[in-house]
DNA sequence: GCCGTTTTCGGCCCGACTGTTTTCAGTCG
């Protein structure tokens, strides 16, 4: 994947310029390069199978910043990004990462201090050598205090790790009796695999009593900025966090513009002006006439589209589909009927099945699969052929005694299945026969090619037993890459032998991807969403997947586990 | 440099907070 060492040219280009006050242009190229950032696809391919044709059909990218890709993907390089770099040969990412950062100041710094990488920032600093090259003292300080926290960044966190902590900053945000209504906004609300900072948006008649009480919170560390309106602090946890409170009458402008991405906000202002219109985070305006702002749907609906989930508000067409009535009824938090990824003290679970069921049952769930590795991988200690017909007696036991207290709780009988390097299982097909859904998944061999890798799963999908790959990339965000896989071919593979996908919703799997999820709705294939439970707690999990379901405009019919076991059960092979 | 529900040329989102060049530019989201 080059998508990133792409994405970084573009952006710092994109800085270069703004430092050499170009107009215009830096924009162009920011916006190039977060739309290569979010591609789910590797740049390479997209050059290799259509040309610079190809490449300018993605957002943001026209025949000049094509060009440069299309040079990259050639010879490495960029020369207009050496030229511009030879000019102001500082180290970008480094100097803009620091917060308060920016352009001007670290053209400022390298012309009057020479400086050109955050170390020599540090050291300049702590001299005050700062003070002496006509920064301010205040400034001087903030850049010392931004150096030591990136220090101990941990850069963005999962979304499963950091939720629990956010969820519970909002009751205490939403337990304040000046606080009418508060939400959630930013990539938390959209339901980012990861987030970089926590934003809260509250609503109140005492905006500033608000802020004061916010700041006070056990969770605050220290803080940025306060005004009355807005703050932004440290949490002990070491991630930033932002409040900000405003007039009730502006609920639904203020959500629309703390919850969209940058690119979905720009398109709804460029469109409200496009009416002759003003989009701010107050409201609608028509000159000084309110036109809504009560409810996002009101301003939604004044613009002439549909209310957008806040998963889809990152400008990749949802607005488009709103404008014409066509977004997808997208799968609600609430559809899952089952979870079909669950391990147990068979292998290595910590939980028996019995415990197991009747925590899924406490949630709301109408039955689970079981599905405990199998032999190959041999340090869970896997089940073999008579292992896994000795728990299929035992799951027969615990549906009787679901049967017996009048409960029609269901175990079903599966297993995560291992694909052996050549595509085989390391189960024999007369004993996965005998269990109601098969699961199989990639755990060794990681770094085969892509197209060993691809005939791998597809051959393990050709398997008349195989209902599901469980988390088809094998990645683990943050730590691990996915492995190299054609994914069209898979999909299209899937697709033909009925064969499911899953999106595994454990925090640091999410794996299908949102654009993965996305690419196999389009192409008609079924997905699963399932926790991969070890533990009790784990089956919590589940609206982790749901949101990236969500993010990938899935359906209710989209994912088989939303419908009754029985009904799933005749969707498979 | 990109893009199109007024446009293939002429536009390009909007506002809070901070520090300080003290009347506003820079940064952030």
């Amino acid at each position: 994947m080059i998508n990133k060492e792409i994405a970084k040219i573009l952006y710092e280009m994109s800085i270069l310029l703004e430092m050499k006050e170009v107009g215009f242009k830096p924009r162009a190229y920011e916006k190039a390069a977060d739309s290569i950032e979010s591609l789910a696809e590797d740049i390479g391919n997209i050059y290799k199978h259509g040309g610079l044709k190809a490449l300018e059909d993605i957002p943001g990218v026209g025949p000049s910043i094509g060009e440069k890709i299309e040079e990259y993907i050639k010879t490495k390089q960029v020369k207009e990004y050496k030229k511009l770099k030879k000019e102001i040969p500082v180290d970008i990412e480094g100097l803009v990462s620091v917060e308060g950062i920016g352009p001007k100041t670290i053209l400022r710094l390298y012309k009057k201090l020479g400086i050109k990488t955050r170390d020599q920032l540090e050291k300049a600093a702590a001299a005050g050598k700062l003070v002496k090259g006509g920064f301010g003292k205040k400034t001087q300080d903030n850049i010392l205090k931004g150096i030591s926290f990136l220090k101990k960044e941990h850069g963005r966190y999962l979304l499963g790790e950091i939720m629990p902590i956010a969820e519970t900053i909002l009751e205490k945000i939403r337990a304040l009796p000046e606080v009418q209504s508060a939400e959630f906004g930013g990539s938390l609300r959209r339901m980012k695999e990861t987030v970089g900072d926590l934003d809260f948006i509250a609503f109140s008649d005492k905006p500033a009593e608000v802020v004061e009480k916010f700041l006070k919170f056990s969770e605050v560390k220290s803080i940025y900025s306060k005004g009355r309106h807005k703050a932004l602090v440290r949490l002990s946890i070491d991630i930033d966090a932002d409040i900000w409170v405003l007039d009730p009458k502006s609920t639904g402008a203020a959500l629309i513009g703390w919850t969209g991405d940058k690119q979905h906000n720009i398109a709804l202002r460029t469109l409200a002006e496009k009416k002759g219109w003003m989009l701010n985070d107050y409201g609608l305006w028509r000159g000084k006439t309110l036109l809504a702002s009560k409810t996002e749907e009101e301003v939604y609906k004044k613009l002439g589209m549909d209310w957008i989930p806040p998963e889809l508000r990152e400008n990749k067409g949802e607005i488009e589909a709103a404008l014409e009535g066509k977004l997808p009824q997208l799968i609600g938090y609430d559809d899952i009927k089952g979870d079909l990824q669950v391990q147990t003290d068979w292998t290595d679970g910590r939980n028996s099945i019995e415990e197991m069921a009747k925590a899924a049952k406490e949630l709301g769930h109408e039955y689970i699969l079981i599905t405990d590795h199998t032999k190959s991988l041999a340090m869970t200690g896997g089940s073999d052929e008579k292992r896994l017909v000795e728990q299929m007696a035992e799951i027969d036991k615990i549906n009787l005694k679901f049967k017996n207290q009048n409960s029609k709780f269901k175990v079903l009988k599966g297993a995560e299945v291992n694909i052996m390097p050549d595509g085989t299982l390391d189960i024999d097909d007369e004993t996965l026969a005998k269990l109601d859904i098969v699961g199989a998944a990639v755990h060794s061999k990681f770094n085969m090619s892509e197209k060993d890798m691809t005939a791998r799963i597809k051959r393990a999908m050709e398997n008349p037993n195989v209902d599901i790959i469980f988390h088809p990339t094998g990645r683990l965000i943050q730590k691990r890459e996915a492995y190299k896989v054609d994914m069209d071919d898979l999909l299209k593979t899937a697709k033909r032998t009925k064969t499911v996908m899953e999106i595994d919703a454990f925090p640091d799997r999410l794996d299908l991807k949102d654009e993965y999820i996305r690419k196999a709705v389009e192409m008609g294939v079924k997905l699963s969403i399932d926790t991969d439970a070890h533990v009790l707690v784990h089956l919590q999990y589940l609206k982790y997947g749901i949101g990236q379901a969500r993010r990938g405009w899935a359906e209710k019919k989209d994912i088989i586990n939303t419908r009754s076991w029985q009904e799933m059960l005749k969707l498979l092979k």
